[in-house]
DNA sequence: CTTGTTGCAAAGGATTTGCACGGCT
DNA sequence: AGCCGTGCAAATCCTTTGCAACAAG
């Protein structure tokens, strides 16, 4: 079953929950656009003219999605949440410009490896973890060249 | 000039800034003190029957060092900020319990060369980066086997 | 003296929650 | 019918900011 909107009907019906038309629609959208969408950008994306969802179930929905597993919040360093669908089994981490906010998404076997035994020399069963890596893209690299002070302006990660 | 509290007195004169009572103060507890306070825990570590001073001022102090370079300002999974002393050329990652909370520091130079040698392959220059493992410690671990139910209460990491 | 700093309280932004109503099961 | 979910607005939580008084350089 690799769709996950099926995966979250399941959800739903295994733990009596309800399937309302504003978590298909808030799921659908969710799953068919781009990745790291923040609540707002999704509340913007999700209502419409024939749709009236509040933004409070764009919240209590994709935290839905976080239980049962279909999605993953994350905190980049903007100052909101994010969330990206997860595809269980592709984990992957993230490469992010500090100059335009480009988010690249990036897996290193032998880095998980690493992770793995790290872990358990501290006596630590791994569950998770995240990696984020922070630097400047090639192309705002060469524009920080021509203009160094050029970039500050776009995305300003705090680097949380 | 190893000491913090000398480096954050230079940084201050060197921009034209000024040393006043207030920042040396929390300077001093939050170097002394343990790791990964957050701004409330500093904030009631620093006021005492002698010293009046608001919560305004411990948010900008602790802003004041992480520009000084001095502190790193962390976001783990419970929900605040928290920061942590910067030792300049003592860069770790982090290990966290997800049962009691416990905070390893760890460091492993094949993920750093790792690390390095992703964000190359991908055009990118590296600046920083954040690796957090999630998972629980072998007391936890335990604990878990007697009793599954036990642990949840505890810190809420939300695997921000 | 000049300018940065402080404390307080008010403002802000993101997220949560209480409540009455409406809609799944 | 019963109970979960929704929208709205109010409430929270953390963090930032405006401002007048103060203090460091």
């Amino acid at each position: 079953m690799r769709d996950p909107l099926l995966r979250l009907a399941g959800y739903i019906s295994e733990n009596g929950l309800k399937n309302t038309p504003q978590r298909r629609r808030i799921a659908e959208v969710f799953f068919r656009s781009g990745k790291h969408l923040s609540t707002e950008e999704l509340y913007d994306m999700v209502r419409g003219p024939e749709y009236g969802i509040g933004q409070a179930t764009v919240y209590r929905t994709l935290k839905l999605l976080c239980r049962a597993g279909l999605a993953k919040e994350h905190h980049f360093g903007d100052h909101t949440a994010r969330y990206e669908p997860l595809d269980e089994a592709a984990h992957h981490d993230h490469l992010i410009c500090t100059g335009c906010g480009k988010n690249v998404e990036i897996v290193d076997e032998d880095i998980e490896r690493h992770q793995e035994l790290l872990a358990a020399r501290n006596g630590f069963l791994l569950t998770s973890h995240r990696m984020v890596l922070y630097g400047l893209c090639a192309g705002c690299t060469a524009k920080k060249q021509a203009d160094p002070d050029a970039l500050s302006s776009s995305a300003d990660y705090t680097l949380r």
